[in-house]
DNA sequence: CTTAATAATTAAGCGAACTAAATTATATAG
DNA sequence: CTATATAATTTAGTTCGCTTAATTATTAAG
């Protein structure tokens, strides 16, 4: 293709096998769970921000605020998130996980990651130190990159 | 959590940010496309596999055939797939990618892994080549366990 | 040839997720 | 106090992706 950088082409090459190892359970909990990907979008954001009004977590799906309100409104339903009157604006809401939903999310993860179990099986304690070395290297790298995104 | 094995934790830990990074942006893409996750799933199958059926296609999926081929058409009409009979079996459709959609996911994958450009430019060569050597092995150990899933 | 099985499609209908517009409640500026 | 702006919600209506059931075409078995 255009990409001439082997790493960038191994990386992506990793990235295929992830994508299609990883996200087939995923999903298939997902379905199962009966949560859409907003919904699934919506319960990680919590999980990394801890809180967050209905408009805002709209904008970051990319709808309407009505649309996130009425997302939300299934998910409390659900008993995933909790929502409140922010007493500082009581015109806003504040979203925040309840333990049912954290618990959700971690199993979703786990059922992402299960082939990893498989993975690791296979690996030497040294394979396994060169690869946690590598990721902690790029975790460490990508955080440093994290101004540019919020 | 339940996980002790400090590997686990980090790959996680970079899954994490993986995620947070390269899906926002793919997710844009594919709704700016105006295809859904089924569609994406289905270029992408196809772009391993070459060819396949109907029917095969909305098992990978997990839905009816006729599911399948509803979105099929939706995917003929943009032209982003081609749809011509088996001739040694003139039941059966062999759906192919088109130029168009071929372009069409390299476009998506490049806006996935936008970021990962900017991630190379902050790493030295040896550091791109200690990741390069794990991400290797991980593909080599992975590839190692294919039998357990078509 | 007839019958049964298989692949794809079509038809009808349902629920989910979205939008625009109106509504309610609260906060801020003049 | 009166505008105006902002946050969330409600309402009505649309579209999408799916299902089941029926239909069409082809193949395979007797």
């Amino acid at each position: 293709m255009t990409n001439t950088d082997p790493f960038i082409a191994t990386f992506q090459q990793w990235t295929d096998i992830f994508m299609h190892r990883s996200m087939r359970k995923f999903i298939h909990f997902a379905r199962e769970s009966g949560l859409s990907m907003s919904m699934i979008g919506t319960l990680f954001h919590l999980n990394k921000k801890g809180c967050a009004g209905v408009t805002n977590l709209g904008d970051h799906l990319g709808v309407t605020s009505a649309a996130s309100s009425q997302m939300l409104e299934r998910l409390v339903q659900q008993e995933l998130i909790l929502r409140t009157e922010d007493p500082t604006d009581r015109r806003v809401k504040q979203i925040v996980l309840t333990e049912k939903g954290s618990h959700l999310l971690d199993e979703g993860i786990r059922a992402r990651q299960g082939w990893l179990d498989d993975l690791v099986g296979i690996l030497s304690r040294e394979e396994k130190e060169l690869i946690k070395g590598a990721l902690d290297l790029m975790i460490s790298k990508a955080n440093q990159l994290e101004g540019s995104i919020e």
